[in-house]
DNA sequence: AAGTGGTCTAGACCACTAT
DNA sequence: TAGTGGTCTAGACCACTTT
């Protein structure tokens, strides 16, 4: 019935991991509690029969996982639960594009357009200049489910523009297959009453609260490049996180 | 001009930090591309005088900042840029709740009531049974700008009643002062339009787009033990997100 | 002075991939 | 077979905190 709690040197999983999963299981059964010291780690070197750094690696990954703190010539100490440094992954959305059978992207509109204030300052550009605007629309199953808006820099020089007018590229940067050619990114995320074009879109009422997951892309001369927004209604898609100590991963 | 190449030793940065600035601005400035392979283990070593696990460390560094991606056998590679695993810091949340100058938290309104079916379904009771509800408000210079509401279970045998009952406790969660002796946590966020009287203590209209942001917390035995969310209008705070190569941290 | 975490060495051995 | 990443050792030295 006991977990394990010595390191099997003929196992697959690694001496470091093996340390975290035991001190996590302890953690977790209230052997070691929020705000108690753990063990020195030449302590948990003797206990365990493994070599210093791998115990560092072990209180590392540990750290990382927000699961201890450690203070010099103090100690390593077991963290209270705290939504301090949670972050949100947006797994649904990277499913969505992973799974090709039942999404497709679909281009709606691509024009040339002036550039207004907004955009100018968006993509750093003087004023009316010409830039390309492009609408996609991605269905899950016939049903709309996410209204994508961007403008790109009209520059004929540049390959990106080709790249982005893929109606595929879209996905891309969600699921990593995309070879894009941007250095990095900037994205927020905010709501907003859909408008009327955007509800038609996609075929919800007007005022009804969305998402807004706004996008900078740059380029290795850290200009930017793309700026753009994808529009999803609430409800069909929200993000989730876990905090503190979980047994399974 | 030219940027540092070499490890200082006497910098109280430690040499796997320095390496690691070293091996991103390289591929900052295009010296390694997208999906090109960078020097071998062996080769760094030799290249900057450092030991294998020196490196190993940088190369690990790398990986955990999606700035590449090691193929044991074959090499270390330079990411492309991808939306995959980015994640949202609620960081506009965290310095809310740490200026406790500015910002406020005020008792709305506490009641013993009978759990509705939602209740019991996540806080895993009986039908009926009787729990806490609390709602709180949060001000920034008087203003409202978040609105929490919450159930917790009613066991006077449980010091974690008397300690959320505490005003100030929604933000021990966020600034990591609390004490709390929760085990776990799940959060969701989504958006919804604000209901009437979330409306009304908001100072805003019904209707408009909201985040809001579910929690459910579990104590040590993995027994639910609150469930609850934060509600606040968009634009008030957003998040955001910073993905690929970026100079300064 | 003793104990703690933090960095680093100079190798060793292993698993995997290419040739 | 040679080269690659991945793990691990058994120490060393340092900076910091406590006694």
């Amino acid at each position: 019935m006991s977990a394990k709690t010595t390191i099997d040197r003929d196992s697959y999983e690694p001496a470091y991991a093996q340390l975290v999963n035991i001190i996590r299981r302890q953690i977790a059964s209230g052997v070691f509690q929020p705000g108690s010291r753990l063990p020195s780690e030449a302590q948990l070197c003797k206990q365990y029969e493994v070599s210093p750094m791998t115990v560092r690696r072990t209180v590392n990954l540990l750290v990382e996982q927000d699961v201890v703190s450690t203070a010099q010539g103090k100690g390593t100490f077991v963290k209270p639960l705290e939504l301090g440094a949670f972050s949100f992954h947006l797994q649904e959305l990277q499913e969505l594009f992973r799974d090709r059978e039942r999404t497709k992207v679909t281009l709606r509109e691509v024009r040339i357009v002036n550039a207004d204030d907004t955009v100018s300052e968006k993509l750093d550009l003087p004023a009316t200049e010409k830039v390309i605007y492009i609408s996609r629309l991605l269905t899950r199953d016939q049903a709309p489910l996410l209204y994508h808006q961007q403008y790109l820099i009209y520059d004929p020089c540049r390959p990106i523009v080709e790249a982005e007018m893929d109606v595929t590229s879209l996905g891309g940067l969600f699921t990593g297959s995309g070879d894009t050619s941007f250095k990095k990114g900037l994205l927020s995320i905010d709501v907003a009453a859909l408008e009327a074009h955007e509800a038609a879109c996609l075929r919800t009422d007007a005022g009804a609260p969305a998402f807004r997951l706004e996008h900078t892309f740059y380029d290795f001369d850290d200009r930017p490049a793309s700026w753009g927004w994808l529009t999803f209604p609430g409800g069909s898609l929200s993000f989730s996180a876990r905090v503190g100590i979980w047994e399974e991963r």
